[in-house]
DNA sequence: AAAATGTTAAATGTTGACAAAATCATCAGG
DNA sequence: CCTGATGATTTTGTCAACATTTAACATTTT
């Protein structure tokens, strides 16, 4: 069992942080659903580790948003109401404003000379994968586009709330994923952002970028409440 | 010994709870200094646990980006550069902007009533003490005006990311803190962000917000440069 | 003398056991 | 049939001991 778990080899280090990977995979895939209650014991046994080492990675996941701990409870796989969902697009589309807006900065200043080509290259992948319809090729490039723009704001620590933001609304990924809205409404509003940055247009790209995430969770909402989902 | 920690009181539910708030006392504090190492049994033995609790809480507070973890060798008090006080930047002032566009947009939507009054009644006081010279006053009407827009957001993810931000930033606090450059200046900021909010003006209290940041940084760093201190 | 190697001490990683709290099942009383 | 007390069981919180890794020091070799 423990062979298992090595060969997934996310945070070889440890033997907690190994277990810390298994447990937000778990979470992510929705192999333990939201609310549900996480047994120190049961996944020590699990896993074939010892109690202690999960409650470690338990306790290391806490604070990223995907885990509730209530003191002398235990730990829950935490259930995102569409208000916080909200929210959370809110902070994501703030971040990657403020991401777009530093990656047209730095482009003005020559810090990112291959950027353009690289968004141009990735939306040209785009259209490609739309024309042939390709929803799977298109989910991959469009974490592709986001993730390029936030390594070019030359922020490291804005990839990182962004990434656990962008975590903590897997149960939402999960259900809008497969109806992919608008792809060729998504495409044109990443055309608008590489305009903005290629030009180095700092507020233009800003605008671009709120636009794009907050207009996107609107198209979900739309969708979601005209056919709602069995689980809360 | 034990009875000292419980007195301050922070996280009661559990002795790491307590344990974790007594070492992030320290760290923000400046007990801990940058850079420096967190040996789990001279800590243990200082505050009367074991060796395992005080580990569940340097694990707890990892995530915070208060602390660095490195496998087999331990835990160290991160050391904040400033290009990385840049970036804290950059994210505090994206955040703080979203806060008050949403501040904006939930008077307009008669979510927030007495904001309005609150934010001016902060305002007056603030003159009051920036008359008067009292900077410590000062300090505690500034914090306590932007967790009034933060907390009017209705976004307390927003509030939480933000917080840790500013958490993190202790080491610039504590030298910038005693040179505060221009209280006027941030007054007047204040007055442009609660007038744009006010009128429900979203875009208007997004930009005064960032300008308030942004500006509050560059000014910080004007003078850091002037006058450098010992640690680095 | 400097670099490489072997040895020892100290710190972290991991585990199993005990104590305290919460949950669950049972049952008396209304 | 429901309500609430009571004890058994499960689960979490805490601790002390063992295993492994790292760091420091002494020794040897060039």
């Amino acid at each position: 069992m423990v062979e298992a778990i090595k060969t997934i080899g996310l945070q070889r280090a440890t033997l907690a942080g190994e277990v810390r990977g298994e447990i937000e995979r778990m979470i992510v895939s929705g192999d333990l659903a939201a609310g549900e209650k996480l047994n120190e014991l049961s996944l020590s046994s699990a896993m074939g580790v010892s109690r202690g080492t999960v409650r470690e990675a338990i306790r290391s996941l806490a604070d990223s948003g995907l885990i509730d701990l209530i003191a002398n409870r235990g730990a829950f796989v935490h259930k995102t109401t569409l208000a916080e969902a909200r929210n959370l697009y809110d902070l994501r589309g703030a971040i990657f404003a403020m991401a777009c807006a530093a990656a047209a900065r730095r482009l003005r200043e020559g810090a990112e000379p291959r950027l353009i080509a690289q968004l141009d290259r990735n939306l040209e992948q785009m259209r490609t994968a739309h024309d042939s319809g390709d929803t799977a090729k298109y989910y991959t490039l469009n974490i592709a586009f986001h993730d390029m723009l936030l390594a070019a704001s030359g922020n490291p620590k804005a990839k990182v709330t962004y990434d656990n933001l962008v975590r903590e609304m897997h149960q939402f990924r999960r259900r809008g994923l497969s109806l992919v809205t608008n792809v060729a409404q998504s495409i044109a509003e990443h055309e608008a952002i590489t305009r903005a940055i290629a030009t180095g247009d700092e507020e233009g790209a800003r605008r671009a970028a709120l636009d794009h995430i907050t207009g996107g969770f609107a198209r979900y909402v739309t969708l979601a409440e005209t056919q709602p989902e069995t689980d809360a």
